[in-house]
DNA sequence: ATTGGCGCTCTGCTGCAGAGAGTGCTGGGG
DNA sequence: CCCCAGCACTCTCTGCAGCAGAGCGCCAAT
């Protein structure tokens, strides 16, 4: 018996499978009755029981009741996923859907509408880690609006921009501007806004000291910039898992859940695990040591820009999901925002 | 009888006060023993019982079942906050609170931390709608990421920046970009999108023809602007709205509410209402018009900008919902914004 | 006009019986 | 040794009845 704790014939394999996709697809215990109709194996729903209750020692399933069917334990979904699902890969149709639907115009709209699109498409919530980018320094203009009041203009090595508004303490006259734009453009293109404030501070005296002002100005916003570009979490459709009967009968859990989304600093914790391993991962129930995501699972996959994981993108849902659907989702997702990275 | 339908005597007022009052405390179906021992009246349960009666001929309150207390109708919530409320001013101590956690860095940031400080400081759902304004030219600079690869960034009159990626046939050298940005920056200061648009066709043949595919893309990101400086609505929030009993209790109505968020479009409208009004203002339930909100009170005021209405903020709530605390926190937050807003 | 008292009504809880679903176990057959 | 029909058992769910609690409406007395 105990040496039998983790061989699985193929009989109880191909039952723990029907099993799971029955209680995927309807969300009733499945009995031994309906077992024995769809495992398409022939078999008497009293043999059947016996390997029930064989998979239930093992702790793959387990009844709510003594006289309900049985549903999967998350080892069960566990196994499941690992080695009995069988996913059917997107077809041309819904590739395109989903390209369709990603705007490419700013990494911010297209890091947006994928999480969008994985919600929409899933009908659960999407989830996307903004890219890793170490924001170094590119272009920098100076624009006058007012007498003592600029706007400044900074674009980062990434093509990102930054624009602020800065009243100055002098007038400054557009050549004075213009120069102040010309030390830094010509100077430090291509710097990390630390070696420029370490360059600046040396080379301090050199500079007419109304420049100063700017210059300061100018590093405040590349620590903006850099502040910006790290690492967020953006969420969508939250709002379809109220409608998932599994989460939201318990108005605490579904609470302690929605509490979670807008705690992004634990939920990047738990996507940046996704972001080491290659491909589609996924986290079932608390596996991921979060209590709220109890009755859920998430199934996230790393993107990349040039070669390089940057992010990850992911939906959470309820854990009696349809995996074989949901991943390839997730696998094509984060495949089109690679590609959509590397292109600008 | 008739004609008492809308003379509301002393006492009657008095009661109806105290019982929406401890209604709104507690929740509970009040009865007229609690309102005898609550309303300071001295008088015994079956006299109020009578004006109980009499208040539910008139449509103040209503009883859920024979044997409950009372409970107020949505127009016994009007009469309430009409002219039966006693709000108190907020002290400084929680003026200078809220004032704060306002983040005066940038438009956007302002009116997001004016929603966040409204949801976070009642508990319920804190709505802005943003500042409406005409985005007019004022400044192009392109700027030359690679070979066939530009960034374009546009500076509206607002002193909003629109930045975007465009990929172009031909390889502009800088002196070519730096023209084109002149020939906008020079001739159209100050314009609307639509003139220089005007402009630009009738004197098509004079420009160079690689002219016209910069001058396309500028005119691109312009109505881009203009489109972002559309009004919207930004919300906060909305999870605290889980946590309300009368709300949570009915599912689909919780579901139907959180649509509602997501369709911008339908609140935009409800909202602007309010901006055409002078100070705070109260939708109970579905007096807007719209059934998702049954259950809700919306309390809204104006903000300004150098005394013009460009905008609401408020807060969505349940009905039963503090009044005497809430008005007077949207008051001064739409104060506040105002003021933040006429400084910059 | 106010009030105490009485009867009425409605909800919510509890206990109970019967139906339905599904299990575990046992003993007989291939 | 595997399979399976049958049977007793357990647990949930539903409907029903009874009972207590809360509150009202009405009426007659003050």
């Amino acid at each position: 018996m105990a040496n039998e704790t983790h061989a699985l014939n193929e009989r109880a394999q191909l039952l723990l499978k029907t099993l799971v996709e029955r209680y995927i697809a309807d969300g009733q215990p499945v009995g031994s009755r309906a077992l024995s109709k769809f495992s398409g194996l022939d078999l008497s729903p009293a043999s059947i029981r016996n390997v029930m209750a064989d998979l239930e020692d093992m702790g793959f399933i387990s009844s709510p009741h003594t006289s309900a069917g049985r549903i999967p334990t998350p080892r069960g979904y566990r196994f499941f996923v690992d080695t009995l699902l069988t996913i059917k890969p997107l077809d041309r149709v819904e590739i395109d859907q989903l390209e369709g639907q990603l705007q490419i115009e700013s990494t911010q709209k297209l890091v947006a509408s994928a999480s969008q699109v994985l919600s929409e498409i899933t009908r659960f919530a999407g989830v996307v880690v903004t890219p890793r980018r170490s924001a170094g320094f590119r272009h920098i203009e100076f624009l006058r609006l007012a007498e003592k009041r600029l706007l400044l203009i900074l674009v980062t090595a990434e093509g990102d921009v930054q624009n602020r508004i800065i009243q100055t303490e002098k007038a400054y006259t557009p050549s004075e501007l213009v120069e102040a734009a010309n030390i830094l453009n010509q100077n430090f293109a291509g710097c990390t806004f630390d070696e420029i404030r370490r360059r600046l501070q040396s080379e301090l005296k050199q500079l007419r000291e109304d420049m100063t002002q700017l210059m300061a100005a100018a590093l405040a916003a590349g620590d903006q910039a850099v502040t910006d570009s790290a690492e967020d979490v953006v969420i969508s459709g939250e709002i379809n898992l109220l409608g998932i009967n599994d989460l939201s009968s318990n108005m605490t859990k579904l609470r302690d859940l929605f509490n979670l989304f807008e705690h992004r600093a634990t939920l990047l914790q738990l996507l940046d695990v996704s972001s080491r391993a290659q491909g589609v991962q996924i986290f079932i129930g608390g596996e991921a040591g979060l209590t709220p995501l109890d009755e859920c699972s998430v199934v996230t996959a790393p993107y990349e820009v040039d070669g390089k994981i940057v992010g990850t993108v992911g939906v959470i849902g309820p854990t009696r999901m349809a995996y074989e659907r949901v991943i390839p989702i997730v696998d094509i997702t984060a495949k089109l925002l690679s590609s959509a990275l590397t292109q600008r």
